[in-house]
DNA sequence: ATCACAAACGCAATATACTTGCAATTGAAC
DNA sequence: GTTCAATTGCAAGTATATTGCGTTTGTGAT
């Protein structure tokens, strides 16, 4: 549980969104869960009447403006994470248990050569995966 | 179309896989295809009798065994290509056109700090997504 | 305050992506 | 050739995500 929690509303205005109790709420919970959550996970902390259509557009919505980040951890799912108000970061994943910890960029936003057909690049995913001390004493 | 194929059945058996007419089959297309490609691609190249389950099920075990590579383009599905045989590298992912680029390796492998519950990585992903040439000027 | 309207919602139906179980088949090591 | 684990093929099932459409609501303009 996180205090001090910003203004969601006023937030969600300047990303160009309403301000519905919904997206308020959706927001909230991806501050405080600070970690990048699955749409059923997000399912589980909010209110059972909390339509599932919904919560897919809101998703797609606030990933679109950037307010929030979608990351693949190669579950066959998304995860979703707060973005704005937050350092540009990455992950690493234990394949064995799931943990997840946050580390920051090391990514050299592509140096792009006369010879590409792109000269943008607006964004980028990077992962990473290993095992985390307590799997590899485990193993 | 590219000439000179590698011996794919030589190759699946060096990755711990039975050189069976189906993977055998899957691995040149992969290797033709040259750029990631997705289940619903695959079964478009693929001859219709090949089954999509043991499709799936080939596709998990050579990507455990590192002989192909997972993608994800957050297209809503995987895209795969071929690992073995080839440099490490990334993508970049034109957002407008979904043309693909081939990129280097510009990824430091984390430097993990005391404080990590990390000590061993294993693999990462990384693209990158931007607009492309075309899809700039039409914009 | 209230009006207008695009944005967002809620529900039902549908589509896509992927998995599981199990019996039958087959590649490869001996 | 025999053996056996790996792989296949089919049927069914589950999880994930999307579409269409009529209704509601936040917000900026009056």
């Amino acid at each position: 549980m996180k205090s001090n929690n910003p203004d969601f509303a006023e937030l969600l205005r300047e990303y160009g969104s309403k301000a519905t109790p919904g997206r308020v709420t959706l927001l909230k919970v991806l501050w405080q869960e600070d970690k990048p959550i699955s749409v059923a996970g997000l399912k589980k902390k909010l209110d059972p009447s909390f339509d599932e259509v919904t919560l897919y557009r809101a998703l797609e919505s606030l990933t679109a403006s950037g307010l929030i980040r979608e990351v693949d951890f190669r579950h066959g799912h998304a995860h979703y994470e707060m973005n704005a108000l937050r350092e540009h970061h990455h992950h690493i994943i234990c394949t064995s248990c799931g943990r997840v910890e946050d580390t920051e960029c090391r990514v050299q936003e592509a140096k792009l050569t006369k010879a590409s057909a792109f000269r943008i690049i607006t964004d980028h995913t990077a992962e990473f995966f290993g095992l985390c001390n307590s799997c590899i004493k485990t193993a």
